[in-house]
DNA sequence: TCTGGGGTCCTAGACCTT
DNA sequence: TCTGAAGGTCTAGGACCC
């Protein structure tokens, strides 16, 4: 069992808002929320500043703007949110090579593994420095947890929240843990919670004093054993850096549900062609095809169907979800459709056979021409669509972002991520020739005024950047920024400026 | 006033094989 | 040959996470 508190989670700070409050200076200090913008959308992320009016993550929309009617409210971007995740990974990636991301804004870090620190103190200097760095290259704050199992470190950077660190010191964890609440525990929510809240179970320490058998009956074998052990602060999950996909999946859930049996089928063929679209994406193919349906009255049900192989052809895919589609009865109308495979392999039976079915892909991949999250579309086809919040750029503008589209009108507020304040408003019809959109600018410029790269996929190292982002809540220790990794540190490596 | 999308893991029953 | 136990696989659903 590892004593020293050498295991480092990063939880960056209400990533998305942030992210868009950095790349738009008129949002900065402002409520803002990114989420599905539809009837039926949910909040993805809430700025701290709309968090003040009650509005939270996994709320439906509707509910988020009666709470906040003020607040501003942007589609998610995934394409950018992804290259600032990049840029953090690798930052990580720098300290160990034991680095487990968990989504774009979270990861655990091993950091005796990378010999990054040993005990308590290192562990400390090196997670300051990592939020320093953070905050250097990408201009947005991040909280550092520090403990000696992955499940305390989560728990200390809950706490460090927003943009700190705190370290659980080993010896302390059993007196911290006990009175909070069995919700801290991960995998305990709302319904294991309700569960043990009804055998009088509240705190961690009941956990503890209910003993191991009694968890057991109360909330299954595999779950008992795993809750009574973290009770006990015991938690020996090891830092894992590759995890193997397990299956893929796409769904989509409907503005208005659906009663058309055949468009129900159409939609399902639809969801199929692009879930074989992501596994072939990703190099694998799979046996178990499954249908997920979302009724009207919001019950789910699955229905899967295993093949004898694996396979990553677009038409045994389409036909074994439609074959599990007869099954359903679908009258009352769906309000979500979803096709995925599971049972992965990275080979497909039918390569050795399938040449009939190549035309069939080919064609397949003609017709993908949109990004999955809807950017790098190509508006000029049929209509021009202009997402809140994404970028775009007029001719005699410049640079903007939307704030609003409708009645053949578009909004746009120019600014860029290093304005100091907000900047102008104009409004244009939605087919001006003029406008365009853009990819979103990076974060951080470079001080010799040029913005750096615009792809953000490449960034100088620190010491070339200076944030721009929100100002600092709290000073920032004067340690140097961590070496960086070669993938960060290009640009010719010698902008010959400072860090504040 | 409702409840996204993409995952993982666990449980339990049915069924099949040994 | 029949029967029951044990174990594996498939299927469906629930819970949880970010």
């Amino acid at each position: 069992m590892r004593t020293a508190p050498t295991i480092l989670h990063l939880d960056m700070d209400a990533f998305f808002a942030s992210a868009e409050q950095a790349s738009k200076p008129s949002l900065r200090g402002k409520a803002v929320v990114v989420g599905g913008l539809g009837p039926r959308g949910v909040v993805a992320t809430a700025s701290y500043e709309a968090r003040v009016f009650g509005v939270h993550s996994a709320m439906p929309m509707a509910q988020a703007r009666r709470l906040a009617p003020n607040a501003a409210y942007l589609v998610p971007r995934f394409g950018f949110y992804r290259s600032i995740s990049e840029q953090v990974m690798a930052l990580l990636r720098a300290l160990s090579p034991l680095v487990e991301p968990l989504s774009l804004d979270e990861a655990f870090v091993d950091l005796e593994a990378g010999r990054a620190a040993w005990d308590g103190e290192s562990a400390r200097r090196a997670g300051e420095r990592l939020r320093a760095d953070i905050r250097a290259v990408t201009g947005l704050t991040g909280s550092v947890g520090l403990a000696a199992s992955k499940m305390l470190a989560k728990i200390a950077s809950e706490r460090a929240k927003p943009d700190g660190l705190v370290l659980i010191e080993p010896g302390s964890e059993r007196t911290l843990l006990g009175p909070l609440s069995v919700r801290t525990l991960p995998g305990v929510g709302p319904a294991t919670g309700d569960h043990l809240r009804r055998a009088g179970i509240t705190t961690v320490d009941e956990i503890a004093e209910a003993g191991e058998d009694e968890l057991v009956r109360l909330v299954g074998k595999a779950h008992g054993h795993a809750l009574y052990a973290m009770a006990l602060a015991h938690d020996e999950r090891p830092v894992v850096a590759e995890r193997e996909t397990k299956s893929v999946s796409v769904e989509d859930t409907y503005d208005v549900d659906i009663h058309d049996r055949v468009r129900v089928g159409l939609e399902v063929q639809r969801l199929a062609d692009r879930c074989v679209r992501r596994l072939r994406g990703a190099g694998l193919s799979g046996r178990t095809i499954v249908l997920k349906v979302r009724r009207y009255d919001f019950s789910t049900l699955t229905r899967s169907e295993t093949l004898r192989g694996p396979t990553d052809d677009p038409g045994v895919v389409r036909e074994a979800a439609a074959r599990l589609l007869d099954s359903v009865d679908t009258t009352g109308g769906v309000r979500l459709l979803g096709v995925g495979v599971s049972g992965l392999a990275d080979y497909t039976q039918e390569d050795l056979f399938a040449q009939a079915a190549g035309e069939q892909v080919d064609l397949l991949e003609e017709e993908h021409t949109e990004e999955e999250d809807g950017e790098g579309e190509q508006p000029a086809l049929v209509e021009r669509r202009w997402p809140a919040g994404h970028d775009v750029h007029h001719r005699g503008f410049g640079h903007g972002w939307v704030q609003g589209s409708g009645l053949g009108r578009v909004t746009v507020r120019f600014e860029t991520p290093g304005d100091v304040g907000p900047g102008r408003v104009r409004t244009f019809r939605t087919d001006d020739p003029e406008l365009e959109p853009a990819q979103p600018l990076p974060l951080v410029t470079l001080d010799t005024g040029e913005p750096a790269d615009g792809s953000g996929q490449l960034v100088p190292p620190p010491e070339d950047r200076r944030p721009v982002g929100p100002p600092a809540v709290s000073a920032q220790p004067s340690s140097e920024p961590a070496s960086l990794p070669k993938s960060l540190s290009g640009r010719d490596g010698g902008g010959a400026t400072s860090r504040p």
